[in-house]
DNA sequence: GATGAATGAGGATTCATTCAT
DNA sequence: AATGAATGAATCCTCATTCAT
């Protein structure tokens, strides 16, 4: 996906600074709201003719965008994974293995707040549009995901495990990518540090309650 | 695909069926990936110019299939609210009444399946760009909600509350918005009824471990 | 070919500005060397826009030009065909009937001394790029012509009878489309009514001669 | 493909590349329907920024494809025209003379087919565009046409000449020009072999019987 | 209320050309 | 001599909107 001759790293190549501003741009507004001629001013073109110099179009450059996106999150996820993999034999998955793997993920995406915009919106497109690479991305983590998550404890079925996944997935990234939503609605910044971090908590113990590794059950407020 | 009041006429209004269009096709592509030529052949008229004598631009006609895409919703869960809050005093909320909820609205969701799209979307545009209709819509929903949730017994603390709202509404939502991408990574048509009524026992259980009314804890697979 | 309600009368409508516009400019620079902008702002319109309300797209207005400049063409080579036809008998075509048919035709040519070049033109792209309407307009006159010819009394066998139609059409419709060159080549305006004039005996001749209808043959210039 | 003087070495020159393939393009779509990037990319070039190494600018690279393009027909005609001239004296032009001129003529172009379209389209377009250069290279054989011409024995008077010079080269270089059309009109390929040995009987009875020196005239097919 | 037409603004993309390497 | 990249201008076409009918 990255041809050109490897960055002297003195600073971003301008490819990188085209697929920056498009990135931001298409989880702003979505493939159909930005225009290309927005992304080559962000990314310091002085004409949207450059960015053809290095995406053959509009719908390329959205793809590299999707990809380079994708690629450190299917990467935390599939590392945890196995890690978790590894780990059992105890019966079942332990929290502080639950809770590693959210940590990571949300230290990146509290990092990289529009990434789940983006997917979230690619998601909500229709996906065949979208050359294989995505979601030849994606499988592989869901399966494993699914797979995974054949470890836990909860009251699951195995019918019920990629439901399961999806719905952890949304509990996770929905958050982010409501962010603006839930601004208006309910008050306050969602993506303040404080904000995110009680998120962060709530997203644990949720997690844990679903998957059946709760601790402290039935005693909770009482 | 088209819910409303049931016509009592065997045609729809025009304006219907500008609204049933738009629906459809703010759904699939959001706003600005809609043009208004689009929805006018959708509508079975021949001009765009049509669109106009019925809503004043673009803009309001998406805030008005957004009104009306949402309020059966809003209904839903108003009622179901305050039905939840009449029966409490028994020291919690009751898994059958938390069930019922959650079959009305995803009896209409299963229904309607795009509307989930259409609100995922809007919840990804700046909101601040629609009038003040929605989200005056949703604050109520919103607020009566993070009460209800108060009347549960999971291990929540007060600030807690509204990140679960937010999370049982991506678990409910997600799923339908992501339906695409679902099918996709998945495989199998996740709108399918089957598909769809996994779902619904999925979901129930899930908000049941959420909300601490799980029952069966601890006994799950075993 | 043309939809719109009948004209009014009282001006030209807009699309026959169009198609009066597009006709100069096609032929002049061929369909590659117009600019859609030119052939509006020919047309009287403030903008490219309104032409997309006539013709769909820049192909359509060519061929919708090829099919209006070529029909009078067409028409008047298919009369002067059929009159040829029932004159037949005497056992060969008279001089006079050939030549009556070349003066309708030249008489036509002079007054649109740019439809030469634009049928030029188009003989010179690839041809199957333009819908099916050109050729089926043209292969009938073609079909015609040969056999039309077929009553001449030249030296032709039967094969040699469609590039004898071929022939007398590049020397017919050559002097037109050539106009320019010949102009810079040779000298004077080849358009001029004394030169048109003069082409026109030359035709004729040139014409007989092949035809073997030469009359003082043989005592030329002697 | 490529005719002139027989590459020394196996490989040609990258300009000869260039002009090669300028060449063909020029002639299929015309001067303002190709670009530069097909050039280059026909000619082997990774990029259109090489053309400019070797030619000043796009008029300049198309200038000097009619250059090379006419020198040999110029050439053709010529030496012809010079050895037409010296023979005279028994009164008129020899037929022999005549189909030795044109078999020179149709040989050269039979394998250089597309040189009559890159040569109908220049005359097509405003010469005027060109430099000096092309019609300084015309002048000369269309002055020495008509002269030539002027031996001859039709019916033709003086100010007859230039327009039977012309018509005989629409005659010869028409053909050619819209194979193209002639294919979707008339059926079977104008360039396969066959075809051209059918015309080329054809030109030569054709323009005999011009010049007057048809011989078998009136018995034709009696 | 429906429509054909007009239109300004803007959409993505291509163009010929230049410059540094 | 070849290339990657940059760029201003232009390309065709679509957009939302308006107006007269």
């Amino acid at each position: 996906m990255a041809p050109r001759p490897a960055p002297k790293r003195e600073t971003r190549s301008t490819r990188d600074m085209i697929l920056d501003a498009a990135e931001r741009r298409f989880a702003e507004r979505g493939f159909a709201g930005v225009a290309m001629r927005e992304i080559a001013t962000d990314a310091g073109l002085r004409n949207q003719a450059s960015l053809y110099n290095h995406f053959r179009n509009k719908q390329a450059l959205y793809e590299a965008v999707l990809a380079r996106g994708l690629a450190p999150i299917v990467a935390v996820v599939s590392e945890s994974g196995e890690a978790a993999e590894s780990e059992v034999g105890q019966g079942a998955m332990r929290k502080d293995t639950i809770d590693a793997f959210l940590d990571r993920l949300l230290d990146y995406l509290e990092q990289h707040p529009h990434l789940p915009q983006l997917i979230q919106r690619a998601a909500l497109d229709d996906v065949r549009h979208l050359r294989a690479a995505v979601p030849r991305l994606l499988r592989p983590i869901y399966a494993q995901g699914v797979h995974t998550l054949g470890q836990s404890d909860g009251p699951w079925q195995r019918t019920d495990l990629p439901l399961l996944a999806a719905g952890i997935y949304h509990l996770i990234f929905g958050y982010f990518a409501s962010a603006k939503l839930l601004q208006v609605v309910g008050g306050g910044d969602p993506l303040s540090p404080g904000a995110v971090a009680r998120q962060r908590r709530f997203v644990k113990k949720a997690v844990a309650e679903l998957l059946g590794v709760g601790g402290r059950r039935r005693s909770g407020r009482s």
